[in-house]
DNA sequence: CTAAGCCTACCGACTAGTAGGTTTGCGCTC
DNA sequence: GAGCGCAAACCTACTAGTCGGTAGGCTTAG
């Protein structure tokens, strides 16, 4: 593993943790076991860094979304898939909140580079929510009860806060709890006309 | 409006901007308009500050909590009460984000005096919502889809997501989006067994 | 020979917090 | 009512430490 990837590891996970104020470089190189200098070789400004850091998680997105136009894929298991990757994430403590949603909470106060990147982020994430919950409507696995779009935003803002509500109480399993429900709401409630299984 | 008020007002609005970390006495003390010094005569250290600033929401809610157990109250109108108050508040950018929700985030890294409070503060209002819930689901308000402290977790969640979407878009209105959704869900929805009005 | 990678040593600006002096206003006694 | 005492409020001036960032030298691999 090269500096670099340990540097943005550490930077990723300071984040998660502390936000972007609540870090410096003196931590990150601590972590790491480097001078400060040499991250500055690496990623000159710490806006920098951090930009670097959300753009290896748009990265990630972006693969999926590709995959997605590509080839065949399962909606729900799509859904399980981000759900659960976070729940594994907060369960284990190795990245107990999305870097983005950190970031978000700091954006007035944020270099405006980073800030633009963080929205790219929100905007790429409900894209490619939206791209699923629709596929998945389609195919009669969600039940949708307003525009595609609004129910993407409306349950990335659930996972978002889920997040705040299992650090703030300490509990993982909070997190579970409100994400499954949320699922469960997308899923086939027969409600209104018929179209149950 | 005496100093002590300015200096929690003026520290409130800082926090929900910025973060616990992102700012300073400095800062405070630039609003004010009293030097750095005088705070410090006021709240021994930044810490005091801060709690000071989540007991005195807390104060807000308890209010409401004493009001609710003593005399009648209308379940759906304190609900409606609570989001309407945030939209608001970030509609006109006065406080664009919940002092409680933005401390939370960072709680890793707060002094544990504080971290303490703002868990009290999440306590206090799930247990307030809880009660709301509760009492609108018997008087046939609400519709409530599991346990009364689950579904009060969860709306608190959607809020709270709710403010972070629409701070990372730019765009106080996607947070009404979101939460009329989530208020619209606990409402009548013809669901399951025949319960309609 | 070059360039990437990492280092030591430093910079000015800013951090929370302290020491100690000055101003202001209120209650008490002559 | 004048003078006194006292405390709250606010100030200037300072501390030690940290911040992000820079200059420039050393080492190593191609």
């Amino acid at each position: 593993m090269s500096t670099r990837e340990k540097l943005l590891d550490s930077a990723r996970y300071l984040i998660q943790t502390r936000g972007y104020s609540g870090f410096s470089y003196a931590d990150v190189a601590a972590q790491v076991e480097v001078r400060k200098a040499s991250i500055h070789h690496h990623f000159p400004a710490k806006a920098d860094l951090a930009k670097a850091v959300v753009e290896q998680s748009r990265g990630i997105i972006g693969e999926q979304i590709r995959m997605m136009e590509s080839e065949a894929f399962d909606p729900l298991r799509q859904l399980q898939g981000y759900t659960g990757y976070w729940e594994k994430c907060i369960a284990d403590a190795s990245a107990p909140f999305c870097v983005a949603g950190m970031l978000a909470s700091e954006l007035d106060c944020l270099p405006e580079e980073l800030a633009e990147s963080v929205r790219m982020h929100f905007r790429d994430l409900s894209r490619w929510l939206e791209t699923v919950l629709t596929a998945g409507a389609q195919r009669g696995v969600f039940t949708l009860k307003s525009a595609a779009s609004v129910e993407a935003e409306s349950f990335m803002s659930t996972v978002y806060g889920a997040m705040i509500l299992a650090r703030a109480y300490g509990q993982p399993d909070k997190f579970t709890q409100v994400v499954e429900g949320a699922m469960r709401r997308l899923l086939h409630t027969d409600a209104g006309a018929a179209s149950p299984r």
